[in-house]
DNA sequence: TGTACATCAGTGAACGCGCGTTCACTGATGTAC
DNA sequence: TGTACATCAGTGAACGCGCGTTCACTGATGTAC
């Protein structure tokens, strides 16, 4: 009985080597991280899950930190992508201003909608990372999800519809208004909102959102 | 030499009764939020700050959880304070939808300079409660800001600068956007925004706030 | 094709840490008489 | 005014917990000859 899995790809068989573990410590990690947020993000419980000791662990990454780290990347990919396909599944519409609108809102209300369905990732993407503070902090011009919304207001101003000096910093107006949204609703003061009444409320945002762009005066 | 102080209020004296430990507990673990957020409440630490065992703490509160929620309670109203000190601060303007456009936007920025001056605080009013997430959550409407909030949008619709039925939900999307810039820029990946930015991202969200609510269209 | 050996990827035990919390206690306070 | 005593507000020692991390190690792998 030669039990020798190549690479472990056997599953049901255990070998000393694993061969994949810094993936499946990745994905147990994101688990954690979906479940209970980046504070559940522990070094240890990620091992357990996997079935190897923690020790193991820092022959892939660097410590609970780095693992933490790769997991709140992925987390933003996450939710880029999910805005990318709610961009793709949006309704062709030929006027460019009606386009540029309802892509713009179809990525706001995707935003929202992640955050809402996965509030762990959510917030995992947005932690603090405890160790850089600093300077070598990303910043927001390498988050995924900033260089699409800058796109859709590229196009909102090409169409006409969105004055040329409204530009500089429109990023951050919309921005703040759905990120502010989520983040009252997740853990904050408006947890306690209804279904209903938080889709009334993300479409308030969305609304006003679309206003501050476009609106004369 | 009878040092026996009468309530503690002699400095510098110690004796075997505080006193006023409560307040002085809560005092230090506000320090404590003020300098690290609400994770810095930690009860052993504030006790040792108060020069007390931590043992004592649990006579005047439940536990640590029951004393960070203190802080939290402490930090909402520190923050509405300052809201409301800012519109009486407010320049007095005859012309009532010019003066309710003043005050909605004094009492944001007055919501963000609060925040980034006191980000500790800030962020402890608004953390989550581990132990009380589901509906003995307190709820938006009992939130200091969120009243002054309503009274100011309430102005607005009757200066008829806003129109009547924008003003359900009104207050979500105007706190969504404040808060949202606060958080971003706070923990978020604003962090990085040099001071002259922050500032023009603060003008962009309040034109934006403001445009939303009494803009035509 | 077989073997020696360097390298790699795990193990297992232990570390220190600081936390929240509980226990039986004792010193100080203030009230009844 | 003085004294006995219940009550209150602290002490001090200890608990278990789970974490991140380090150490010396060993089993498995794959490569050179």
């Amino acid at each position: 009985m030669l039990f020798l899995s190549t690479s472990g790809i056997m599953e049901g068989v255990k070998s000393y080597h694993h061969g994949d573990l810094r993936n499946a410590l990745t994905e147990a990690a994101a688990d954690l991280a979906r479940s209970g947020g980046p504070e559940a993000v522990v070094l240890r419980e990620a091992a357990r899950r996997v079935g190897v000791t923690p020790t193991a662990a820092y022959r892939h990454f660097d410590g609970q930190r780095d693992l933490l780290g790769t997991v709140k990347w992925q987390a933003q990919a996450v939710l880029a992508s999910t805005i990318e396909r709610a961009l793709n599944d949006c309704a062709d519409e030929p006027d460019p201003g009606r386009r540029a609108i309802a892509r713009l809102r179809a990525s706001g209300r995707a935003y929202l909608e992640f955050a809402f369905t996965e509030p762990g990732l959510f917030n995992t993407a947005f932690c603090r990372d405890r160790d850089v503070p600093p300077e070598e902090a990303p910043g927001y011009s390498e988050a995924g999800a900033f260089i699409l919304l800058g796109a859709l207001l590229d196009e909102l101003v090409a169409s006409g519809l969105m004055p040329a000096d409204r530009r500089p910093m429109a990023e951050f107006g919309a921005w703040s208004a759905v990120h502010g949204l989520a983040v009252l609703v997740l853990d904050g003061p408006l947890s306690g909102l209804t279904g209903s009444e938080r889709e009334a409320a993300v479409e308030t945002v969305l609304d006003g959102v679309v206003r501050a762009l476009v609106s004369p005066a």
